[in-house]
DNA sequence: CCGATACTTTAGTATTCAATTGAATACTCG
DNA sequence: CGAGTATTCAATTGAATACTAAAGTATCGG
């Protein structure tokens, strides 16, 4: 084996994963992989394809180690492999975002402008968290709150906010949060909340980017 | 413009950035670019590829906003659009390394088992520097060690090491680095110097890891 | 303006492979 | 077994890919 066949070795090797990363659809399992376990039927429901094509896509990201799977009774649960490839993932958005107008276009167009909605980074909520003047509240689905939120922070899915807007204190400052950068459960929770008389703000990011700088999150009992 | 085809949308853009890390070539472009600005003449070269492929391939990398390019005279010189671009590339390679049991194996049977290099990581590299009781050596083709090294690092690529051996101090410990962890230039640099009785070690990173980290670097006057 | 050089583009080809579907098969559990 | 979930298979469709040879563009020195 020469240098030659040593390096195209080894980029066809890396170029694996590229090709993993080449589709939409298996994005969007990445995205929502980093959210809890997902099974395969649940993930084809979410993302609008048929069980078998989920099926097809999650084998080609099963093959590049991307993510890995348990079966539990007749479900297939998958996962994200490691927290690598959620920074990968990461990576990618960052130079999208940076670099593609495109994104930029599409976000605008969809989301409007978002500077309305007073985002807070993180360090930023680490503050008002350790003064305890603020309300984290996470409006993803409940199953997503229950296989991890931010220490502290309460649960109303977006879709249940209107009418149970009842829960929350009307003086405390709000922080929505959802799965990332381009959910929109946040942003929609801070527009009930603002219309409604409430302050309300963003977290910029998601859940996941979070934990991964290993802020305090919290599980429901008996989750991994 | 409903949710899903805001979301199909973004992710089919992001997607065109999976596309074009699908390819060995492009990776292997894309570890060169880091080094310095390339003309689409020498990548061609580097890599056994025609002047046209070679074009090609740079094509769809400059659609995906990876790499930028400058025209001088005749040439046109190109460069990695972003720090952000390596950075992803960093992150498929700890990917790849973390879960690929194929890459594991090519490195091990080209490479053979690197231990024996005594492997120098960033930290230790920097506290041998500051108490300056190491020589730092590029190995790396001249070209490259002009567009930026380590600050205070010694050139002497690895095909005219031997030739040149008188220069070196035999009493000094020599830590040799090149262009990152696949580059084979500083193993065999580490080889030959610990074959004529000299300490060598190898640093286990290359330049481009070393500039993204924010380490001193200098470049020949007149390079950006 | 010529000719040389470096690069890009075009057009064409062969190949590959990608996404998807529906049917068949496997696995698990009651 | 039968029901439910997931995977695989086979087949189709349609593209995309990688590459080459040749034509075209840009730049520069004379």
């Amino acid at each position: 084996m020469g240098h030659r066949d040593f390096k195209d070795a080894l980029y066809a090797e890396f170029s694996r994963i590229g090709r993993a990363l080449a589709n939409p659809h298996r994005l969007e399992f990445l995205d929502l992989l980093a959210q809890r376990e997902w099974s395969v039927e649940e993930l084809a429901q979410e993302a609008h394809l048929s069980v078998a094509n989920t099926s097809q896509h999650l084998k080609v990201l099963r093959a590049a180690q991307l993510v890995s799977s348990r079966r539990e009774g007749l479900f297939v649960y998958y996962r994200l492999a490691d927290d690598r490839v959620y920074r990968l993932w990461m990576a990618m958005r960052e130079v999208g975002e940076a670099r593609l107008a495109e994104i930029d276009r599409i976000v605008e167009s969809f989301l409007g402008n978002r500077d309305d909605l007073a985002p807070v980074d993180a360090g930023a909520l680490l503050d008002l968290l350790r003064d305890d003047d603020v309300v984290v509240l996470d409006v993803r689905p409940p199953a997503e709150y229950a296989a991890g939120h931010l220490a502290g922070a309460r649960s109303i899915p977006v879709d249940e906010l209107e009418t149970r807007l009842g829960e929350l204190d009307r003086d405390r400052e709000i922080v929505a949060y959802c799965r990332g950068p381009y959910c929109v459960f946040a942003d929609e929770a801070v527009e009930i909340l603002s219309a409604r008389g409430y302050r309300a703000r963003r977290y910029v990011h998601g859940y996941p980017e979070w934990e991964l700088a290993g802020f305090p999150v919290e599980r429901e009992r008996g989750i991994e």
